[in-house]
RNA sequence: GCCGACGUAGCUCAGCUGGUAGAGCAGCUGAUUCGUAAUCAGCAGGUCGCCGGUUCGAUUCCGGCCGUCGGCUCCA
């Protein structure tokens, strides 16, 4: 009889009979640990506690404590909420859940109609009887034909399915806990009721392998956490969100509104008008550093010019299209680029006049599809700070090298850290060559490392005319968003004919890339509101001081300090209300204005104001109104966040 | 576009099984003249998303459409 050795994270060698898995190594360890045991981890991987292990591995015990002890928790729900469905609805296929664990689970079922809110709370009862049950997990691994055999034997043809995916020598394994049974790889913990606190939040269609030609399944998504506490600040982030929500932010500070009288199409009020431009405006500042041109390019063009683009082969459902004079076919552009290579070819440029940088703010329309639209977040009317670099090939890398340094100041003046970068490659379908592809990816991913990130890779995510370099970031709440994008375009210049002369006198090919720092600045306004929860930074607020009298006999002075302030550029708003100063404090905070300047009797002796910062104490001193003036004139100017 | 839920005053929402609607906030008017997160009172405000059907009678039941939200797909 044969043993195994492993190594404990303390250097320890452990024996194991062959064949044994982490819970064997775990008893041999000691009983409390095999209690709490939930998977094993070896080379970072983790695996099923009944897995046999190999010799000669470095073994972990996984166990509540363990970060990754979540992924084990939210698997194993899968197979209990699939059970649990199985028994309330015997007819019910089952499909498969989800491949990433870290956040959500979730299973698919073909079903004869779909879930209601009712069955969900009905079908989360069940599975509280089935942890109460306490049946444990077994695995097993079978030869294919019994695998079809089981399956077949249960109706469940969705599984035949997905078994027919497991290439042939791969061992299939089964999972079972009372008596149900399901296709898997595992890992699962020892016990149902291992599965501490759990929630179904909703459910929704999910067409049959992602594709939308297949019939659609009944998806059912839900949470599950190792102890209540964890499933409670989950419950509490999701509040938070919602009272972050952009929508309901930006009806509360008046910012924008969106109407059925155009689907997906924002109405900037006034003082969302100033946070757009506000952004517009300060993007704008920043390109004479960095070297960018500002042009306008038309609203409308003839189909000629996406079809040379390629958008009218790929995109032409969506986007809107008009007809001209004898039945002359126009497009709203949806995006500046074939514009900009329009512009590029309509002067000759030498390599002395590059990098060419076309900086472009226009309104762009896309019909995206209404199943689609989502407050800010998806829009049919949208602006980008967008551009295009033309350059030569060798360039590239320093265009990419700029491109960060002017992110990292944007993302600095706005309070946004801890970007994650990575590289998205060759999607399906593309256009171009794929020798430039890989050239072009190769270049990204090096340009990326020489800046000093870490490059991660999101695989087949390019844009269909090229690699991108997405910069992700995650907001307070610690939700992943991509924010700014650099990409190289494989197939536009060459299918525009795109030429410059070049230091030998020939004409060569110039490489372009397409970036933004904040892209749509209706997707980034919904990211930043949510981020911020609309305490914008003082230079961006769209009203910097909230002017508040004590009294109404205050007014007259108080009108002076607006004025006063108004006069350096500085957006002040005068609160002349009848109402106490409370109720205007409490008013000014909840329009989240960053400065509030009390005046009353005081004041209006000494010529003075005492302010007050948003969130801050009660406690604070007059100051003479033009040093205050002058201070704050120079806080916006400079850009300086809070607290800094 | 597909699956589901929802659509009542400017906003947030109540309205049991069908008998033409109610609150808080906001608004307006008045009183109060107030020192760091909501002063009090009164008034006004709604074709119950739109169209059609069932019914003596529809905000309520049924169908269609529009929109919003969540999910899928898509995201140049």
């Amino acid at each position: 009889m044969s043993e195994i050795q492993v190594r404990l994270p303390d250097g320890r060698a452990l024996a194991l009979p062959s064949g044994g898995g982490a819970l064997v190594a775990a008893e041999k360890i000691g009983p409390g640990l095999a209690r709490a045991a939930l998977a094993g981890r070896v080379d970072g991987r983790l695996v099923d506690l009944r897995a046999p292990l190999e010799d000669g591995v470095a073994l972990e015990i996984v166990t509540a404590k363990d970060g990754a002890a979540g992924e084990v928790i939210r698997h194993s729900a899968e197979h209990l909420m699939a059970d649990a469905v199985k028994r309330l609805f015997p007819s019910a296929q089952v499909d498969v859940g989800r491949s990433d664990h870290s956040e959500k689970f979730q299973y698919d079922f073909l079903v004869e109609r779909a879930f209601t809110p009712e069955d969900l709370a009905r079908i989360e009862a069940e599975m509280a009887k089935i942890v109460a049950e306490k049946s444990v997990f077994q695995r097993e691994v079978v030869a294919r034909e019994e695998a079809r055999r089981i399956f077949a034997g249960l109706g469940e043809e969705l599984k035949l399915s997905r078994l027919d995916d497991i290439p042939e020598g791969e061992s299939i394994t089964l999972f079972r806990h009372g008596s149900f049974v399901d296709l898997c790889r595992g890992p699962h913990v020892q016990r149902v009721d291992q599965i501490g606190a759990f929630k179904l939040i909703e459910t929704g269609g999910a067409y049959w392998r992602g594709d939308e030609r297949n019939p659609m399944l009944q998806r059912i998504y839900g949470v599950a956490f190792a102890t209540k506490r964890e499933l409670d600040e989950w419950v509490e982030r999701q509040e938070e969100a919602k009272r972050r929500d952009h929508r309901r932010l930006g009806a509360e500070l008046d910012l924008f509104h969106l109407d059925a009288i155009s689907p997906g199409s924002p109405f900037y009020r006034p003082k969302g008008m100033l946070l757009y431009n506000g952004l517009v405006g300060y993007i704008r500042s920043l390109y004479p550093k960095y070297g960018y041109q500002e042009v306008m390019t038309p609203q409308l063009f003839r189909a000629d010019l996406y079809k040379t683009s390629g958008h009218y082969q790929n995109f032409a459902d969506d986007m809107f299209r008009m007809e001209g004079d004898e039945g002359e076919e126009l497009f709203v552009k949806p995006m500046n680029c074939p514009g900009h290579c329009h512009l590029f070819k309509a002067a000759k440029y030498s390599y002395r006049d590059l990098p060419l940088r076309f900086a472009e703010f226009s309104r762009l329309h896309r019909n995206e599809r209404s199943g689609t639209l989502t407050g800010l977040s998806r829009v049919r009317s949208m602006a980008q700070d967008d551009a295009h670099i033309y350059c030569e090939p060798d360039q590239v890398s320093d265009e990419v090298n700029r491109f960060f340094e002017m992110m990292n100041e944007v993302y600095r003046d706005l309070g946004i850290g801890g970007v994650q970068v990575s590289v998205s490659t060759r999607p399906d379908p593309f256009l171009g060559e794929p020798a430039d592809w890989d050239r072009a990816e190769a270049t990204l991913i090096e340009a990326v490392k020489a800046a000093g990130y870490p490059c991660g890779i999101k695989p087949k995510e390019g844009a269909f005319y090229g690699p991108k370099v997405e910069c992700d970031f995650f907001d307070v709440l610690g939700r992943r968003w991509t924010l700014a994008t650099i990409q190289i375009d494989t197939a536009m210049p060459s299918s525009f004919g795109l030429r410059y002369v070049g230091r030998d006198g020939h004409e060569h090919q110039p490489a372009m890339l397409h970036r933004a720092v904040l892209g749509s600045l209706e997707r980034f306004i919904s990211i930043y509101l949510e981020h911020t929860a609309g305490d914008f930074p003082l230079w961006l607020a769209p009203v910097q001081v909230g002017v508040l009298p004590i009294t109404e006999r205050h007014v007259e002075y108080a009108a002076k300090v607006t004025e006063a302030l108004r006069a350096r550029g500085i957006r002040a708003d005068l609160d002349a209300r009848n109402e106490k100063l409370g109720f205007k404090i409490r008013e000014a905070e909840t329009q989240k204005i960053p400065v509030m300047v009390v005046v009353g009797d005081q004041e209006e002796a000494s010529g003075t104001v005492t302010p007050r910062r948003r969130h801050g104490s009660k406690e604070s001193a007059a100051i003479p109104l033009d040093a205050f003036a002058a201070g704050l004139a120079e806080e916006i100017a400079t850009r300086r966040m809070a607290g800094a």
